[in-house]
RNA sequence: GCCGGAGUGGCGAAAUUGGUAUACGCACCAGACUCAAAAUCUGGCGAGGUCAAACUCAUGUCGGUUCGAGUCCGACCUCCGGCACCA
């Protein structure tokens, strides 16, 4: 052992040693009970950044913690393969998208085991190798078996820059996220499957994870899912036989509706105005707002567009009043939720209401504020409270019908649940629920995918490839235009086949999936990465998941999360996996930012920005071990982390004491007294005491840190510890049997305690401190026990009497006695008092740290 | 606008059930070592006040509960994030 810390020395000795002996490879048969720790597989862009050093650093210091308490830990990696910039590469540079692909997952994972991440790389997975993307055809035949993969004729957004389409999140705001040219709209057969199936099923089980997962992950799901309670009401049309369905989720309105309004697009519209002499203004006025919809889209999402409507002329039957009410067509409506029709109703909607106010369209108030006297169960009024007045705004809360017929004096609550059941009953409507989540699209019409395993017969239609079949390879490449339609389409090998069926020729499906369908169960097939014959085996899938902890940014929390949380059900549903829900905990970290140069504003590291810190620059200035400790010291696990370089000189500082302190100890130890557990606590020096109390206090506290992953602060308990050991350190040694058995007991448990942060350097120490297995050899849980008698602070609550009357709050080591207390109390005490001007109010005693007592 | 979350030193941040506010670290200041510097070590470090102390004031603002509030309650201000005409 060197006298000085050469971290480049340590960390390339333990990387070895631990690739030699496969000290994280996880075993099937293992019988302890697992641990699956999982972070989100990276896209193999190149280059590792921050973001991905702290996301590592986090899975890694939980997984070592586990193994550390003896759990058989699952810990993967692997990379999510597919997508764009390998063939934005392919287009820009000519590269194939396999070469680059392949070269930066070769770079990659260099970084990653320079950073000595724990991964149990016998199971690393790419989702560009055939062996995995088999398994997307197959699941994607199995969901077309089951009904849940289907076509249809859809918009997709158009970037006509680069020629190819964008997903909704690439060209948010009407641009595409990466060249910002307008995107279009343009309508192309796309596949999709049925998420929208499993809508209830993705709000209702979260009651299985709401404890565990982030609240603000929880509440963007729920959001995107949109459930909303309400009825579908059917308006009729006067002098026709054609209805008007609205969806609605105030029923209890529904006296108050003074229009129809339809959605521009509705297709009801052409035919309700057969005949009509309006009918070609009310269809050039839907076909201006579309149009304007669709280019237009809002760069800010600030400024809401005008709203704009046009009486058809049509009259619509409210079937509850049996009142004729004129039907509008209206760009405030939108095709896409409910029926693409609504029933207005100014008086308690603040859309409607605005509407109404452009248009001049009647305002009537049916809903009235609840009063205290309604409430306290009075003979309900049908009377509305303040008829007179005229509306300034929209009332939108619960009250109490009025103006509503036979509803009046009803309660909304009540009002919604009857007349949605009358509606049943006389067949005009219904209650029902809807969902603002639409099927999850995922045809892309690029190269760079798995393959969409469907061929066209001009006999036998769509023809699913069969499963034996599996997979339908990707050609080795393909012309890279970066325009028109799939570079696969171009590719007459691969296009041309013969039909399944029928035997003829056929074409292939040339669109490639999403790639979140990669992500979507990779994690399960981690758990049996070279199964042959099946995505994986479920007896041994149930071996290890469901994930126990999930860490990744929450840029995730939605899409990702809702995809594979939708892909676990249907594999439930199918056999594979006995629970819906994937993931017990989540941990959503925050982001790694850094000053964009010559401004004062934190950003996230990217290269564009010019703000970015390479993972192997911090390896080769200060050693893995100490860029690791810091991430996870300078700021809690979930909020954002501003990078500051001199921030990480303090861990290096922090090791580089440890480091040398354990060797002083070691040869202390080596040649001095040998150490025994001691018979009881007056064997030990009041120092060695004090020394025993704070291991014992360090280790609750980074245990229970630990299990809220508050790693910060678990980090400043060792520093603590080790600061309490220096002390001990400079004092002249008189060390007892028991005083050593103090220190090596503390320095142990700091060495131990340190290696989910800093592996390298604590396998270091610890084989210094005479331990030849290694911490994960030895066969046994090497974390430190706890031993709650010296961790407990508060031990004795002690009565003191002030005139007769007390309140008392005692803290004590457990080797201060009663009595000690006592005369603490009374000879050391600082006492503080507090007037009122005429008598003592308070006595506030606090003597040596120990005592905290209050009393009037 | 709606829904979440957060406001504590120069900075990142700590603070079981309400119980010594500012742990731990960064930066900074002074001293030791050095020809000098770096590194290292020792001490200091919320503000006011003092030779030093006592003491006073400090957890976004104002109020409340309590012997005692960063923590609980009410109102407000500011910042960050998400959503956005979802009927």
């Amino acid at each position: 052992m060197n006298e000085k810390y050469f971290p480049e020395v340590i960390e390339a000795k333990w990387q070895q040693r631990w690739d030699e002996t496969g000290a994280f490879i996880a075993r099937d048969e293992d019988p302890r009970a697992k641990f699956y720790c999982l972070e989100m597989l990276p896209y193999p862009s190149g280059y590792l950044h921050m973001g991905h050093v702290r996301n590592y650093s986090i899975g890694d210091a939980l997984s070592w913690y586990k193994r550390l308490q003896g759990f058989n830990v699952l810990h993967p990696i692997g990379w999510d393969s597919f997508g764009q910039p390998a063939e934005q590469a392919a287009i820009k540079r000519g590269v194939n998208p396999r070469t680059w692909t392949e070269e930066n997952i070769v770079h990659m994972r260099g970084q990653m085991k320079r950073l000595g991440i724990s991964y149990d790389w016998s199971r690393e997975i790419a989702a560009h190798r055939p062996e995995y993307y088999k398994w997307d055809q197959w699941f994607f035949l199995k969901m077309f078996e089951h009904g849940l993969a289907y076509k249809k004729l859809s918009p997709v957004n158009w970037c006509p820059k680069e020629g190819t389409v964008l997903s909704n999140e690439q060209s948010s705001g009407g641009i595409c996220w990466r060249c910002g040219a307008a995107v279009e709209k343009r309508n192309l057969e796309q596949w999709f499957l049925r998420i929208t199936d499993y809508a209830e099923q993705l709000v209702a089980d979260m009651k299985e994870i709401e404890e565990a997962w982030p609240e603000k992950v929880l509440k963007r799901q729920r959001d995107w899912v949109g459930r909303s309670v309400g009825a579908y009401i059917d308006f009729g049309v006067q002098d026709s036989d054609q209805k008007v369905s609205v969806f609605t989720t105030r029923i209890d309105t529904i006296y108050g509706a003074t229009a129809v309004v339809l959605a521009p697009d509705h297709p009801l519209i052409s035919e309700l105005l057969e005949g009509s002499t309006l009918k070609d203004d009310v269809q050039k006025f839907a076909a201006k707002v579309t149009a304007a919809a669709s280019t237009s889209a809002r760069r800010d999402p600030a400024e809401e567009e005008i709203k704009e409507g046009l009486n058809s002329g049509v009259l619509a039957i409210n079937p509850f009043s049996g009142e004729a009410i004129p039907v509008w067509v209206a760009n405030y409506v939108l095709m896409d939720y409910g029926t693409g029709a609504v029933m207005s109703v100014p008086a308690h909607d603040e859309r409607d209401f605005e509407f109404a106010q452009k248009y001049s369209l009647p305002i009537r108030q049916v809903i009235a504020p609840v009063t205290h006297a309604q409430q306290a169960a009075e003979p309900l009024s049908t009377k509305g409270t303040d008829q007179s007045a005229e509306m300034h705004q929209a009332f939108t809360e619960y009250g109490v019908l009025i103006n509503s017929g036979e509803w009046g004096g009803t309660l909304s609550e009540v009002a919604m649940k009857e007349m949605a059941e009358r509606a049943e009953s006389k067949g005009f409507g219904r209650a029902a629920v809807t969902y603002r989540i639409r099927d999850w699209g995922i045809s892309r019409q690029r190269f760079w995918g798995a393959p969409v395993p469907i061929i066209y017969c001009d006999n036998c239609g769509t023809v699913p490839v069969p499963l034996e079949d599996l997979p339908v390879v990707l050609p080795e490449t393909a012309e890279f235009s970066g325009t028109g339609e799939s570079p696969l389409a171009g590719v007459a090998e691969f296009v041309n086949t013969t039909c399944p069926t029928c035997n003829r020729p056929a074409r292939r499906e040339t669109d490639t999936m999403d790639t979140f369908v990669d992500s979507s169960w990779y994690f399960f097939r981690y758990t049996d990465p070279r199964n042959e014959s099946a995505a994986f085996d479920p007896a041994i899938a149930k071996r290890w998941t469901p994930v126990d902890q999930y860490i990744g940014g929450d840029s995730h929390a939605v899409m990702h999360l809702i995809y594979t949380r939708f892909w676990t059900k249907f594999m439930r549903d199918i056999g594979l996996v006995s629970f819906a829900e994937p993931v017990q905990k989540l941990l959503t970290q925050g982001m790694v930012t850094n000053r964009v140069e010559g401004t004062e504003e934190w950003k996230a590291m990217s290269k564009s920005l010019g703000n970015g810190v390479d993972p192997d620059d911090m390896i080769e200035a200060f050693g893995a071990d100490a860029a690791r400790l810091f991430i996870l010291f300078a700021a809690p696990v979930e909020n954002e982390l501003r990078w500051i370089e001199s921030g990480i000189e303090g861990a290096v500082r922090f090791l580089r004491k440890v480091y040398t302190m354990v060797w002083r100890w070691q040869e202390r130890l080596s040649t001095g007294q040998k150490e025994s557990a001691p018979a009881n606590a007056d064997d030990f020096t009041p120092a060695a005491r004090a020394l025993r109390r704070k291991t014992h206090q360090t280790i609750a506290r980074v245990t229970d840190d630990f299990e809220h992953l508050h790693l910060n602060t678990s980090v400043s308990a060792l520093m603590e510890l080790y600061n309490t050991l220096a002390d001990l350190d400079a004092q002249p040694s008189t060390a007892s049997a028991s005083d050593a058995f103090a220190v090596r007991e503390a320095l142990e448990g700091l060495v131990v305690m340190v290696a989910p942060f800093s592996p390298h350097i604590a396998e270091e120490l610890w084989e210094n401190l005479g331990h030849s297995q290694g911490l994960l050899g030895s066969g046994w849980a090497v974390w430190p026990r706890l031993d709650e008698q010296w961790a407990r602070k508060e031990e004795l609550e002690i009565p003191i009497q002030v005139n007769g009357k007390l309140r008392s709050r005692v803290m004590a080591g457990p080797d201060v006695s009663e009595e000690e207390l006592r005369k603490a109390a009374l000879a050391d005490a600082k006492v503080r008092s507090f007037t009122d001007g005429h008598e003592v109010l308070k006595v506030v005693v606090v003597p040596r740290r120990l005592v905290n007592i209050v009393v009037r």
